[in-house]
DNA sequence: CGGAAGTTTGAAGATACTCAAGCGCAGTGG
DNA sequence: CCACTGCGCTTGAGTATCTTCAAACTTCCG
């Protein structure tokens, strides 16, 4: 869901479609009908269990196509909610499957655009399962500004449209430890944080943090 | 990835494979031909990082269908293992994608089979994220226990073909937490643990332990 | 401007990890 | 045949990390 848009997905006309921030995209529940591409702006996807328990699972920025749990059940199984202002192209899933038919690029694209989904998964089960606080931290600023940055985004800087309990829910933490482990990396001098602001000042030595030091 | 395969992806007619115990059905690099539906037996998949770092990100048995990440890459991006000797049935790639052009109902299989993988794949995120260690192995057991039962086996107990450390790192867990935790739960009176065979003796108090308590 | 929400920081406590030792079983080779 | 070795499992004691609880500060938004 975190993908990026390939080729074909892009060329497809598409209704535009506006959210509010704090406003939802869809919830766990609803029927599925569309693919959504995010034009500008940013979501998190979010998932209940049958307790009260609840966890933000994605965060998805411009460029990225989200909206395509559900097919098998019809249903969407997490709700995908508005972190800004956001806009996305609307998808409709029976235009891209009897376009897919008869343009077989497209066809993988869209599998393309799951497969790649569930890479990054895997790897968040990785992170999720064996880094230390610290190391999380990094690799969520990394991984984010690699994505920003790829939308031409300013290099030297983002701001992060997530609370610091967002960060803590989808990195596995408590929020204090989120504002703990981002004091420490700021008083390193790896990164410069001003609140939502964030540089990342010495990216190699960030890297390093990931790399370095204990599996856990 | 862990997906029960849907009717359509049964009728394929399919090359059949043996994999001893130990040996891979493929490995992360390796070029992405086919789809596997596992026929027998149970594998895991394990992710490796560029350091050393590793971890269990699934375990797969009899009735599921495996091997379709890399779609986006044309290579595997993990290695799917043996846990003890498997076979399953091959479905290249190629004729999946032509079969779904011809067969509606086949392409709404393949992508059903993946966005059923997504929506476990943010369950185990949750379970990562969310639980402690004791609540984890209950919801490995019962999970395992459900997928087992379905294909068939005796109910009342199953045998574990994963060692406590292949547990624990698909938990992110250590070996001896888990160990530890088998114990208390056998001690609770739970579950029937001998080694490698489980019994669910409690589902109901099982379950409980899921839905009790700290959200960690 | 004021209240609510979000952030930072400290101190105390809990959970899971590390280190370590012992047991049992399977396969191997003397 | 049986000791021997390796591997996996269990259990204990001490420790590190993260969480919990709490208080004060800042930012955001109506």
């Amino acid at each position: 869901m975190r993908s990026k848009e390939p080729g074909q997905l892009n060329q497809l006309i598409a209704e535009r479609r506006c959210i509010r921030r704090g406003d939802a995209l869809f919830r766990a529940g609803d029927p599925f009908n569309s693919w959504y591409a995010v034009s500008t702006g940013s979501l998190k996807s979010t998932v209940a269990s049958l307790d009260g328990r609840a966890q933000v699972t994605g965060f998805y920025v411009a460029g990225e196509v989200v909206g395509w749990d559900g097919i098998h059940t019809g249903k969407h199984s997490f709700d995908m909610v508005a972190l800004e202002d956001t806009e996305v192209r609307v998808l409709p899933y029976r235009q891209l499957e009897s376009g897919a038919r008869l343009l077989p690029a497209l066809h993988t694209d869209l599998h393309k655009t799951m497969s790649r989904e569930i890479v990054r998964d895997h790897e968040m089960m990785l992170l999720l399962g064996s880094m230390r606080a610290e190391q999380r931290l990094a690799a969520f600023l990394l991984n984010l500004a690699q994505r920003l940055k790829t939308v031409g985004r300013v290099n030297s800087g983002f701001t992060l449209q997530m609370t610091r309990a967002e960060i803590g829910s989808f990195l596995g933490l408590k929020l204090e430890t989120v504002s703990r482990g981002f004091s420490r990396l700021a008083r390193s001098g790896l990164i410069e944080l001003n609140c939502r602001q964030v540089r990342i000042v010495n990216s190699l030595r960030l890297r390093r943090v990931l790399h370095a030091t204990p599996a856990r």
